[in-house]
DNA sequence: AGGATGATATCC
DNA sequence: GATATCATCCTC
């Protein structure tokens, strides 16, 4: 995929560098794209601040016909995002309380996603950041967010210049006990042995 | 184990 | 219009 230099940054603002990624790496099969976020950085710009978390855990949602995904019976007003092009963000509020975010992937229609259930805090990040709710409060992220591109300047993610090297655990997915067979399907990703996994 | 808390999907 | 459900988190 195309890394131009135009995306390496080394600013003021982000005293670490990095590599922005583009539309084309998401533009890709759910699966490996779930799999290469692990050990990226997302990034948040809120006011002055950079906040920037290390995804360690993530879910893979395969679109109509997986039916633990929100897309599983076709675009609705909620699931609208999921069915845009891909890089953009699928943000819903669960039980009133508490908001997920999904990186939508490959083309348009495809209803498929990646759900973020976790990040290591790598700056300006406080809180805990085990979960998909809690992520999403530390990394400051809501509604407002609801289907915004991330192929952008203040809401992007990024490949670390000097990314430790992972190795990847698959486990069925969390909550979905009653998507039928699809419940047990190794669709969750994360990162061997991170302290910063959501649960066991 | 159970409560919080509100949008959404799916029924009548 | 009513209601069951929810890709969760917290406290007990």
């Amino acid at each position: 995929m195309a890394t131009s230099r135009r995306n390496v940054r080394r600013d003021a603002l982000s005293h670490f560098s990095m590599i922005k990624l583009e539309r084309d790496f998401f533009d890709r099969d759910t699966c490996t794209v779930a799999r290469d976020l692990l050990g990226k950085w997302l990034v948040h710009h809120v006011n002055d601040e950079e906040r920037v978390g290390r995804i360690v855990e993530v879910e893979a949602y395969l679109g109509p016909g997986d039916l633990a995904a929100h897309s599983a019976r076709g675009p609705t007003p909620r699931t609208r995002a999921m069915f845009g092009p891909p890089g953009h963000a699928y943000i819903y509020l669960i039980y009133g309380m508490h908001h997920c975010m999904n990186i939508v992937t490959e083309g348009v229609g495809s209803g498929t996603g990646v759900l973020l259930r976790a990040i290591e805090p790598i700056r300006n990040v406080a809180g805990n950041t085990r979960g998909p709710g809690l992520l999403t409060r530390a990394m400051g992220l809501n509604l407002t967010h609801y289907g915004h591109d991330l192929c952008s300047e203040n809401f992007y993610v990024a490949q670390p210049e000097k990314p430790e090297p992972v190795t990847v655990v698959e486990r069925p997915r969390v909550g979905v006990h009653y998507a039928g067979d699809w419940a047990d399907k190794p669709l969750r990703f994360y990162i061997k042995d991170n302290p910063y996994i959501s649960k066991k």
